[in-house]
DNA sequence: TTTATTTTTTACCATCCAGTCAATAATAAT
DNA sequence: ATTATTATTGACTGGATGGTAAAAAATAAA
């Protein structure tokens, strides 16, 4: 009965979530996004609505999708083996050639110019991927046990924040090397 | 011979340092650096150039005043202390009232819009820090020896950005608490 | 008082920004 | 073919942006 969309939503949010993860809410501009997604503005307007409603969109997909994948990968692997997987995470993707760190804890260093629900929206991805830690410390046996899963995430966003920052995947390996000594 | 400045350099290039830190570079406006110093946008751009230059004095000034400041304390106290202070600033930024995170910090996650010239100062304002944890960590005794002076640093910016994402001093305490029991 | 020098002020500019809107095009049901 | 409905397009807007330049003001030396 309508005219039929000529894009596929699916890809043009996957494109919504690779520019703000790479160049950060604030820095993104629309013109950024027209010319990552081949829609023109209009089209982004009418499907996805304002500037912070696309960025809420790359925050829930990133959350679906990259958050969510690294919890199912760790809550099927031994504590300690979760814990490895995670922190070789960063230097993974350098090595792949992307400096974009990590979209969640990119946004906790955005959060002063966000809005009330992507800040929710941050908080809740945070929690999400702080189970999967928490889960993992409690498979692990020994005195490893007493680890915080903050802590463990807090050494997960630096090494993504130094990752950003240019720091090599070498550089990256010896630090999770030396936490695993450790965990 | 010439009209008198009548404005203080030292405590307007402060105030430049201090805005940047809370909101970033890109999303501090010049206008954000005339509302904070007080001075009109020629005496602005007549004393301290364009923007990015504003910005170099304020990575500048923060390696100086700030990362000097801590490295200085951390040389005079025994390692396992200056570590201690180390991951115990984040809480005490956070119950002084500020979420303003670690400027350091924050520039690695900006680092995508920065220039040459403010990335080499970020590297060298990083590893300036790395050296007083680097120190710290050779006076201390034990197995703690086997950790690297960057896992230590990441695990700092990892408190930091969770800091600026909102985290409370509880919190953080409990991270600093957590990782100190294995260093 | 005059002059040389520097700061301050203000008006201004081109550009980019997010967001809107009306015109147009494409479809499916009737 | 007509119509209702939705998608697309591109022009447009008002405001913010970083940056410039010229005039005005303030000082100290001559």
């Amino acid at each position: 009965m309508a005219r039929p969309r000529k894009y596929d939503p699916e890809s043009v949010s996957q494109k919504i979530m690779d520019t703000f993860w790479a160049k950060g809410y604030d820095t993104t501009a629309i013109a950024d996004l027209i010319a990552s997604t081949g829609l023109q503005k209009g089209s982004l307007y009418n499907a996805f609505g304002d500037k912070s409603k696309m960025f809420q969109i790359a925050l829930l997909r990133y959350d679906r999708e990259m958050v969510s994948k690294m919890v199912e990968l760790m809550d099927q692997l031994g504590g300690r083996e979760a814990i490895t997987a995670l922190l070789a995470a960063p230097a993974q993707s350098v090595i792949a050639g992307n400096q974009r760190g990590c979209l969640l804890c990119n946004s906790m260093g955005e959060y002063a110019c966000l809005d009330d629900v992507a800040r929710e929206i941050v908080n809740r991805s945070r929690e999400h991927f702080e189970g999967a830690i928490r889960r993992a410390i409690a498979r692990m046996s020994g005195p490893s046990t007493t680890i915080q899963a903050n802590e463990v995430q807090a050494l997960y966003f630096g090494m993504q924040v130094m990752a950003r920052g240019g720091l090599d995947a070498e550089a990256l390996n010896g630090i999770a090397q030396s936490a695993l000594m450790r965990i």
